[in-house]
DNA sequence: CTGAAAGCGCTTACAG
DNA sequence: CTGAAAGCGCTTACAG
């Protein structure tokens, strides 16, 4: 079947070297041991020429290096995650580094599962958007020297490197404007979860409510309840606090729920209703009206994680002391029809 | 560092057996050797017991088999795409197996490239959404003795296993029932490219046109062109065949443009222009006229398509005789209100 | 019914 | 400046 591929011994044999000299070149190790240039330049040459590539198995198996980074997302359906994986992973293939990614669904015991999963695969690195209590596992990582990438939320009492947007000042910024537009009565919806960046979002928006000295009023939904339910419960807050003016949606994946219960309740957006909502989507700008969302930089994410990641693989392993890095990047919130009242 | 794993040696020691053993009973071939029974559930237990996990770097160089599959889709941060990975790759763990996967964008040259990635990391098998033209490598991954599954689409001249929705018939039905609504000049709008998906829908779509005597109208679109760009060509299109009173588009990335040219024209859907999309979309229904869409199964595609790959995988190898599936779904059009015309 | 041994394709410490 | 050799953790043909 297949046709045997070449080897590393073949290339020696061919050009009459060891197996050593070929490795060496291969693995950049040349300058450090003093082979000749010459030497380096032939072997690399043919290599090129023959289109050599290593067995990964084999190099996995004796190095321990594999050359495969694991990645765990929300879900990487959802437009968020899907768009950073997609640019992380084409900017990794360029690297010679693989990804391999799954979906926690915000699962403490799923997370905890592909971690496992992902140990036994003795990958080199792990990006991470953590779903709360998976420190324990984190650590263990951290400890047995991989290095381990944060992105969209970090988890208390791990220090590592992280790549996460402003979520306190955009949230606050989107208040702002909705306060500015003419809204009184915001109501935030969010998760019933204890993960950062949604405690930074809510933050954001209590402290331009205090500013305003209005009424907070939140409303916390379940994270992949039932999408039919769902919505029942957030009609049903709707309906039950009519004075709201205007909701603030913790992430977009609420807000797909959200605006059909305001579309079910007959309410109009924006003079009934005003809406504005974390994360952009492609859609929202064609909506009628067109949604006004908080679009987080995701070439800009997708870029340091990867950066950070291929440094910390490719800088000499141990250190003492390592500086870690936390980037906190703008968003851009986009100011559509959703969330300024039309003159009537 | 990292704690010493556990090897089949140290497995055989503790145990007071041979390598041999431990391994025979691990891959589950104890029964054809004629092991004792007794011996079988020592060794498995024990494996239980301690979590055990074999090195599959080992295994890999060892066996050849890597117990990943490789796959190749469109898009992977488009829906359709995403949503098929997503459950594929849930089904794949669940019977330990990882799946690689990276996005073609639909071109022939990124597809060989990755294909060539893949090949050098030993996958055990492919799952393709094909962009044309790769005809040879897949036929050379068959011949090789690779179990190849295709998926949305397939390729002209290469017989495997696939799975697909009834282009053909869903687009077809869509159309009557464009038709069926009154309207009257119903353009098509599809990408310039020769997949066999598109082919297949305008095929349901000219058959519906000529069995209503109607004139044909296609316009069709570059894959990734620059998007106000596109969407300044639909536009300018639109405008130049004023009669046109409703727009099938040939897929959702289509219809994002299209539905942004329409709103930049000042048509009003549905009334100045009927709509209707292949593929559905979670944002569709909430849209303002909601969009008539047809739906692909997803959950039944990604079931067929990693049952398909599981079977190949772990039947015995070389048959003389392959007796390759082809799975056809149907699809479902979800009517709503971009192809009524409502009272006036 | 069970074990010793070769070998998959690499990397690297060591010897020259 | 370069090569022979050990060993990573498995699987499997072979011998008993």
């Amino acid at each position: 079947m297949a046709k045997k591929k070449t080897t590393i011994a073949d290339i020696a044999k061919t050009l009459g070297v060891s197996k050593t000299t070929v490795s060496l070149v291969l693995n950049g190790k040349a300058r450090q041991t003093q082979l000749s240039k010459e030497m380096e330049k032939r072997v690399h040459d043919y290599i090129r020429e023959i289109g050599y590539v290593p067995n990964q198995y084999a190099q996995g198996l004796r190095s321990g290096k594999t050359r495969t980074i694991g990645m765990l997302v929300e879900d990487i359906s959802d437009s968020f995650f899907s768009a950073i994986a997609r640019q992380i992973e084409e900017r990794a293939y360029q690297m010679g580094y693989k990804i391999v990614y799954s979906s926690t669904e915000n699962e403490t015991r799923k997370a905890k599962e592909l971690l496992e999963v992902y140990k036994n695969n003795k990958l080199d690195g792990y990006i991470i958007a953590p779903p709360a209590g998976i420190e324990d596992e984190v650590k263990e990582l951290m400890a047995e020297g991989y290095p381990v990438v944060f992105f969209d939320r970090t988890l208390p009492g791990i220090h590592t490197d992280s790549v996460m947007v402003d979520n306190y000042n955009s949230a606050y910024e989107a208040m702002k404007h909705l306060i500015n537009s003419g809204y009184k009565h915001i109501a935030f919806m969010t998760l019933s979860s204890d993960q950062v960046q949604m405690l930074e979002r809510e933050r954001g928006y209590l402290q331009a409510i205090s500013e305003n000295n209005a009424a907070y009023i939140i409303k916390r939904v379940k994270y992949h309840d039932d999408k039919s339910h769902a919505i029942g419960e957030i009609e049903e807050f709707i309906a039950s606090h009519a004075y709201i003016d205007a909701i603030f949606f913790a992430t977009n994946y609420i807000a797909e729920n959200g605006l059909e219960a305001i579309g079910n309740l007959g309410l109009q957006i924006p003079n009934d209703m005003g809406v504005v909502v974390f994360d952009d989507n492609n859609m929202f700008r064609l909506f009628t009206p067109s949604i006004t969302a908080i679009a987080q930089p995701i070439s800009e994410i997708a870029e340091h994680v990867i950066n950070l990641m291929l440094e910390r693989l490719t800088t000499v392993a141990v250190h003492e002391v390592v500086d870690f890095q936390t980037v906190v990047l703008k968003s851009n919130l986009q100011i559509r029809k959703s969330s300024i009242k039309s003159e009537s």
